[in-house]
DNA sequence: GTAGTAAGTCAACAGGTGATGACAACCCGG
DNA sequence: CCGGGTTGTCATCACCTGTTGACTTACTAC
C-alpha cells in the first residue's frame, strides 16, 4: 500500500530538523552501516535526495547527529558537573526509564556504531573528548586517565547490557539497590589503585 | 599488483578450515555488516563462490564461527570453572596480551556484531547461554541472574574499552594493580545487593 | 585407461546503496 | 504580474553485495 501525501511545506529549517531527528532515531537503534538514507528520509517524510543535499554525505549526517549542540551539552553536564555527585548522576542515567530524549540514547548512538569502519573514528573522538578527558581532569591523584577509562568501560558495559537484554530490574525496591550498586562500582572504578 | 598463485590444492577440509579461520579474523576486527565474503575469501586464498558453497550463506558462516567447538569450550571453561577463582580468570583475560587465539578475540567477534540486525540475535543467545547462565547457576543467594548480568556488563565494557582505546597499562607494575582492581570489580559485581 | 565424482574457477545476476543532476513547483521582492 | 532564487521531486548512475549456475580441472575406483 502506497500512501499519497500532500507535498511537503516549503521550510528548509523544519525539514533539516526532521531529517536530523529521524537520523537520530535510526542511529540510536541500529549501526551506522545498517541504517540507510532512504529509511531516514522515509521517517522524516522527506525525499531521500534532500538528505544528501542538506547534509552532504551520510558520514556528514552522522557527524551532525553526534554534534547536536543540546546533546553535547547534556553529556557535558553529566561529566563536567560536581565530581562528588558524579556516581549519582551516572547511576541515575543507567537506571532511568528509557526515553527518546534522555542521555542514554546519546550513548547508544555512539555504541551502536563503534564497530563501523566509517563511524568508529568519530565515536572514539567524541567519547574521549566529552567523557574521558573531563573526568580525568576532575580527578586528583595518580593515573587519572586510567581511572577515567575504567569508568568509561563500566558505563559502556552497563548501557550495552541494558540495551541488549533489557532492564536489570523492574521492581522499584530492587531497582534502588541496583542503583546503589552502580554507584559503588563507579566509586571503585575511580578510586586510586 | 596482482599475484598469480598456483591453483589451490584440492582438499575440501583444508579449504573449509581456511575459510573459517579467515572469517574469524575478519569478524574479530569488524562488524558482521562490514565484512564482505570477498574479503574473507581473499584472506583464505579461495574463490568467493566456495564460501557460499561450503557454508550456505554469510549468516551460516557467522554462526559457524560463533560455534567453533574449541572456542566454545574455552569460553565455557572460563565461566563454568571454579567460582572461587572466577575473578582471577576474568582479570587475566582482560589484562593479557592480545593474541589471535586468545579468549578476548572470541568476545570481540561477538561484540563487534552485537549491533547488527542480522547477527545480534545469535550473539545475544550465545552470550546468554555460555556466560550469563552458567555464572548465574554457580552463584548462591538471591538475584543470581541479575548479578551474573552485572558481571557481563563489566566484561563487555572492559573488552570494548581495550579494543577501542588500547591497553589500560603497559607498565608491568601498574598492570598488576589494574588486574587487582578488575578482580575487585568482579567480586563487587557478583556480591549480593 | 577411462568413467564418474569431487573440488575449484569464472562470469553473471538481482537487489540494494549512496549520491547526482535535471526538472517542477513554489514563494517573495520588484 | 513577473523574474529569480529557494525548496522539493524524480529518474538514474555507478558501485558493491551475497548468491547461483555452468564450466573446467583433478583425483580415484574400477
Amino acid at each position: 500500500m502506497v500512501a499519497i501525501y500532500p507535498p511537503r511545506p516549503r521550510n528548509a529549517e523544519a525539514t533539516k530538523a526532521a531529517i536530523l531527528a529521524a537520523a537520530r532515531g535510526r542511529f540510536a537503534r541500529a549501526s551506522y552501516d545498517t541504517v540507510g538514507i532512504r529509511e531516514i528520509a522515509s521517517d522524516a517524510g522527506v525525499d531521500p535526495a534532500l538528505v544528501s543535499r542538506y547534509f552532504g554525505s551520510k558520514e556528514d549526517l552522522f557527524a551532525a547527529v553526534l554534534n547536536r549542540p543540546e546533546k553535547i551539552e547534556r553529556i557535558g553536564d553529566l561529566f563536567t558537573g560536581d565530581i562528588a555527585t558524579l556516581s549519582t548522576r551516572i547511576a541515575d542515567m543507567i537506571v532511568e526509564e528509557p526515553d527518546d530524549e534522555n542521555t542514554v540514547e546519546d550513548f547508544l548512538i555512539m555504541l551502536n556504531s563503534i564497530a563501523s569502519a566509517t563511524a568508529a573514528g568519530m565515536v572514539r573522538a567524541v567519547i574521549f573528548e566529552r567523557c574521558d578527558r573531563p573526568v580525568a581532569a576532575a580527578l586528583t591523584g595518580p593515573h587519572t586517565e586510567l581511572r577515567a577509562r575504567m569508568l568509561g568501560a563500566l558505563i559502556v558495559g552497563h548501557i550495552m547490557n541494558r540495551t541488549m537484554w533489557g532492564d536489570l530490574a523492574r521492581d522499584p525496591d530492587l531497582r534502588t539497590r541496583v542503583r546503589k550498586r552502580i554507584m559503588e562500582q563507579v566509586e571503585l572504578s575511580l578510586s586510586e589503585l
